[in-house]
DNA sequence: TATTTGTTTTACCAATTGGTAAAAACCCTA
DNA sequence: TAGGGTTTTTACCAATTGGTAAAACAAATA
């Protein structure tokens, strides 16, 4: 537990494997190396990055401490420190990093803008895909709002609204041009989210609802049937009233 | 900021006004004094367990100290301590309480074993009657379902499972008596669940995308109107296909 | 090779963390 | 009013927190 012997013991983790998503520009060199050593410095960043995504993700902002995420990823607190200013500005870029994700998944609906089915279908089946893809970009968003959104309000007000917005006028649109019906799409919006990213944020009750250790494929089909029939049966145009 | 000067100054606060939800219980008395003295310390508690569940609900586990909760009801870390034993213990107290809620508002669709709308009419209300009226409970079952459940998993596998599983039980016997469509009930479950809980756990999200400060008793009402609608549309025997 | 630049380590820091021990104050009842 | 139980305060504690300063090390460049 506590390593604090200073100058006799040598640290024997030595950095970890570099695992993480690169989002840094390679040069392509001599392929014995595996990584350029300028090169593994830059990764060490996104290593960061990616481990304090996931400790964030399981326990929110204030239950992360910068040690906890520099030992890690094999470095010193301070070394983290030489890479972002501060707890908070570590966060932020997660944050930043997260809403470009979670963004990059909701452009399905303006894609098809006379197929109404087909577009909520496919933006059904990519926001599922985002849950089983990048879960803790979604627990991270997921705490954030929970929280408020103390951090990142501006940001979600900057660059989401006016996602939303867009979404719900091509449904208005829809609906004026007679080819679905005509629903409150902000609630519809709301209610896709919350359908289709339950399955990363509460993926340890519904896996103890399924009765197994974790969601698998054929549990993601399944949640993306039932959605897609409840959203097409209300949206589109069909023998029920309203 | 710090008031660490520990024999000069006293503390100025006087114990704030105490106005948590009781669930003590009361004996009538002289009405002149508020409360028996004996009985506020007992309300002491109860405050406690109300600022916490507050605190939980914004931050998390990891983000609250005691020395916040204590001083949120004008007491000191040690008195509280002197209440719940340790840090762990007040939070697992505060998720019970929490849970109790929860399931209280879950058992709707017994109550109309041979209504299947009625039955998921006021499931649907009463989920989100729980949204608007205890958003914070709502909150810490959220932090703590998205941090995995570290420490309620087993609390919440002997208690909501098996409620769930009776719901599961009534819409399978729904359907097998030709009262509604087969779905996947555990899946319409989450559903449910997550169309619900949105309301109080996103809320800061979805009032900047309603475009007001919070929400309105009218933006419950709408998102009932849409969610009762699209589950009605799925599972009541209609005229579409399937 | 010398120097500059970029990176990591060492050494600190004050404040806060959860928690303990015991003294003091309070309250009720005999 | 004296005693006993309950509650609160005072005084600590070691460990951890986020963060700083500067020295040491490594890399690229002149």
């Amino acid at each position: 537990m506590k390593n604090s012997a200073p100058s006799t013991t040598v640290k024997p983790k030595p950095a970890k494997a570099r695992v993480a998503t690169p989002q840094v520009e390679y040069r392509t060199l001599n392929p014995t190396k595996e990584v350029k050593v300028s090169q593994a410095r830059k990764l060490l960043e996104a290593d960061i990055l990616a481990a304090a995504k996931r400790l964030f993700a399981q326990r929110g902002f204030g239950g992360v401490s910068l040690d906890h995420v520099a030992r890690e990823v094999g470095a010193s607190k301070q070394n983290l420190l030489y890479y972002f200013p501060s707890k908070e500005e570590l966060y932020r870029r997660v944050l930043h990093g997260v809403l470009d994700v979670w963004l990059s998944y909701m452009d399905a609906l303006g894609q098809h803008p006379d197929d109404p089915e087909q577009a909520l279908r496919e933006y059904i089946a990519g926001k599922l895909r985002f849950s089983r893809e990048h879960p803790n970009d979604s627990r991270v968003y997921a705490n954030e709002v929970v929280s408020g959104a103390p951090i990142f309000s501006a940001e979600i007000a900057a660059r989401v609204i006016p996602a939303v917005q867009a979404d719900v006028a091509i449904l208005n649109r829809w609906a004026e041009r007679g080819l679905c019906r005509a629903v409150d799409g902000r609630h519809l919006m709301v209610l896709l989210w919350a359908s289709t990213q339950v399955y990363a944020d509460w993926a340890s009750q519904i896996s103890l609802v399924l009765g197994k250790p974790a969601l698998e494929e054929a549990d993601f089909a399944a949640a993306e049937a039932l959605i897609v029939d409840m959203v097409l049966r209300t949206v589109l145009l069909g023998e029920g009233k309203g």
